[in-house]
DNA sequence: ATGGCAATGTTTCATTGA
């Protein structure tokens, strides 16, 4: 069973992207972010040619989530969003698939520190908390998976002094991330001995990506019962090259039968 | 090879992302 967890930014312009990639890795589940597609103009049907049923939470120009999972999977309990909070923008998704719980989450960006959309983010998350407290309660093998838009440690940040206090690396950010896996989730890339600067975002400017200027904010969380059971977790770095790329790469994650 | 922002709509600039 392969888990993966992609920040498209934009399905419309990434599809064949996503279409190759899909063939190429064979992913059981993945959870996208960033769709920017209303529901309506999701591509439902080049997803099931390719061996992928899609359940998707969009909206216009910003946001929008989705679980693929692969054709023949059960998939059970689709539910979009988080209960109890509102929220205009279209940032969780969640489904069961083949007896896993998965959750697709795109965590707000923050702008910046002190912002309105930053103090956006920290409610966010912790709402966002209280529903994943639930979703594990419900459900021993749980993954959450998506863009956190927060790297945990300083060894996830191509230079901690300069990202020090930023968004995406600021104390109350990464509190809050602390926060969420202390209900009961591990973080799987660190199960395993991974290469140093190993990122998940690189900035489309000023050649980051090139000079592996990244950050690690895009993360696997796993419950206690289903890392137990996960062999492997990997960031595809290979994903951010070319023609076109999304400025994330993708995380993936194996577990065993 | 991996390359000096990109995607979208409000569209020829503004907004947002991270």
């Amino acid at each position: 069973m392969k888990l993966a967890t992609w920040n498209i930014n934009s399905l419309n312009v990434r599809l064949p992207r996503l279409l190759g990639w899909l063939a190429a890795t064979a992913p059981d589940v993945v959870c996208l972010q960033e769709t920017k597609l209303e529901d309506h103009r999701f591509p439902r049907d080049a997803l099931a040619e390719a061996g992928y049923e899609a359940h998707f939470a969009g909206q216009k120009t910003y946001n929008g989530v989705a679980i693929l999972a692969r054709s023949g999977l059960a998939v059970d309990d689709v539910a979009r969003g988080i209960p109890g909070y509102e929220d205009t923008q279209q940032r969780v998704i969640a489904a069961t698939v083949a007896g896993i719980r998965c959750i697709s989450v795109y965590v707000p960006n923050g702008q910046s520190v002190g912002s309105e959309k930053y103090v956006y983010k920290l409610g966010w998350f912790h709402a966002a908390t209280q529903y994943v407290k639930a979703a594990l309660a419900a459900h021993p093998l749980l993954a959450v998976m998506g863009d956190y838009n927060v790297a945990p440690e300083d060894r996830d940040v191509h230079d901690p002094a300069l990202w020090a206090g930023q968004v995406l690396f600021s104390g109350a950010e990464r509190t809050a991330l602390r926060e969420m896996m202390a209900i009961g989730l591990v973080d799987s890339f660190r199960l395993f001995d991974q290469p140093p600067a190993t990122f998940s975002w690189w900035d489309y400017r000023m050649l980051a990506f090139p000079k592996n200027r990244g950050l690690r904010i895009d993360h696997i969380l796993m419950s206690a019962a289903l890392a137990a059971r996960c062999t492997s977790c990997r960031i595809d770095r290979n994903a951010r090259k070319g023609e076109k790329p999304s400025d994330h790469a993708p995380v993936i994650a194996e577990i065993s039968d």
